[in-house]
DNA sequence: CGGGTTCTTGATCAAATTCAATCGGTGTGG
DNA sequence: CCACACCGATTGAATTTGATCAAGAACCCG
């Protein structure tokens, strides 16, 4: 159940086979969300944090004009809001952008499991500072990559996140979010979102249809992107 | 000396006596910095964290033409990477804005205080959690806002968080940051950073002038900034 | 097959960039 | 005290990027 957190947590430091036992124990209620469906809302104050298990969340944030900006994708063995646990009240909504399957793990259990497992902490610690590195390296995207740039980079993190987490395979994988749902991520209205996916084809990088990702061209895609998936703590270095 | 940074937690949750003593306890290596150098560079493997004391510093990302984008201006009482205690290899750099006085923390006394303090301990994974709040709400304003409400909302945000730390006032304050600096913080050119402020400046909202703040019309800036200041996270709400 | 959503394409428009020049302080050396 | 250099702020003109509006095509799903 919890297979794709440990997966992932093994990427970055030492998991005891002890310490994944208690990972594998957290208990609490398991869901399914259908596409589109609000796992939270701006302003709840949540008593659990959701893990994903499978499907595809988006955090977002809302505008007057009802304009809407994802500011994190979160693929299977992601936490969506592991930082409600210190929040409190969060800031911005979770979406499901395509049908997941979640367990809500009550936020009194995570913190029995932080204060009797120091080393599990710092683990969840890091998971939420990693989430930071991304909306860092987002921000250095939005603010000054072009919309090719801004794609590429995208569709590069998904793919290492999702190969980190033991989901899919780096040049071929499942991503089915919309041109309108990249345009609340990328900052760009959905017609430009087209052009640029369009361009990325033509270049002979990237093919995408029906939501399945096919990159022909790592190389190129990265360079485009100028992607360095450093941000993304994927080596070993004990916390 | 860690003053600001107990006035900040303070408004976060309660800091009992023998807590804030073990904060003002601790004992780094006292530095100055001059206004633009490197604090840390993308790479470093820093073995401390550095909390500012005095002056501005800024995270931020770089790109291979040169452009540079700031992700966040970390003001007095702010650990500028605490993150570095679990990311272990920064993913960005920092640099000094004005001249700046920092207490560099080693890692090790940090580690062994959250160990030995639990509560502490979640105030400073809390303040990990408010820098992801940050960088979201900038990647919502970078995404959809326009640069008017951009500028507007770097504003009211630098107010609040200056007057959380008890450094200075909400409606007069002092932020020395060249027009060059705003471009690369709100993803702008200099020019356009400049018509920005003379805009907010002939509407009546703002004065701007050898680095002094002075906001005429609260209500009109946060109107257009659609600020809300509840990502940052001023509200008492226990850990 | 029909109806809705998603994708695609074209034409026009607005925002912000780039390039370029000027202006205003501030500090420094003669 | 002035000349000079430098940095930051300001302004204008031409250009680019991406947005908006609008319409048609393709694709699903019931």
């Amino acid at each position: 159940m919890t297979d794709f957190l440990v997966t992932k947590m093994r990427r970055r430091d030492a998991v005891s086979a002890e310490e994944a036992a208690v990972l594998h124990g957290i208990r609490g209620t398991h869901r399914r969300h259908a596409a589109g469906a609000d796992l939270i809302l701006a302003g709840d104050r949540p008593n659990e944090s959701t893990l994903l298990l499978s499907g595809f969340c988006g955090r977002l944030g809302l505008l007057r004009d009802g304009g809407r900006q994802f500011t994190e994708i979160n693929v299977p063995g992601d936490f969506v809001d592991l930082h409600s646990l210190l929040l409190k009240t969060m800031d911005h909504g979770v979406v499901a952008l395509t049908d997941c399957e979640v367990v809500a793990v009550p936020h009194a259990d995570l913190r029995r499991l932080t204060e009797a497992h120091p080393h599990l902490a710092r683990l969840l610690w890091l998971e939420t500072v990693i989430d930071g590195a991304i909306h860092r390296q987002w921000l250095v995207m939005m603010g000054r990559q072009d919309a090719l740039g801004r794609m590429a980079h995208l569709v590069c993190e998904m793919a290492v996140r999702l190969e980190a987490a033991g989901v899919a395979d780096r040049l071929a994988f499942e991503l089915p979010l919309t041109q309108a749902v990249l345009a609340d991520v990328l900052g760009l209205s959905p017609v430009h979102v087209n052009r640029t996916l369009m361009a990325l084809r033509s270049m002979g990088i990237l093919e995408w249809k029906s939501g399945q990702v096919t990159i022909l061209d790592w190389d190129g895609l990265a360079d485009v992107a100028e992607f360095d998936p450093a941000y993304l703590r994927l080596r070993r270095d004990p916390v």
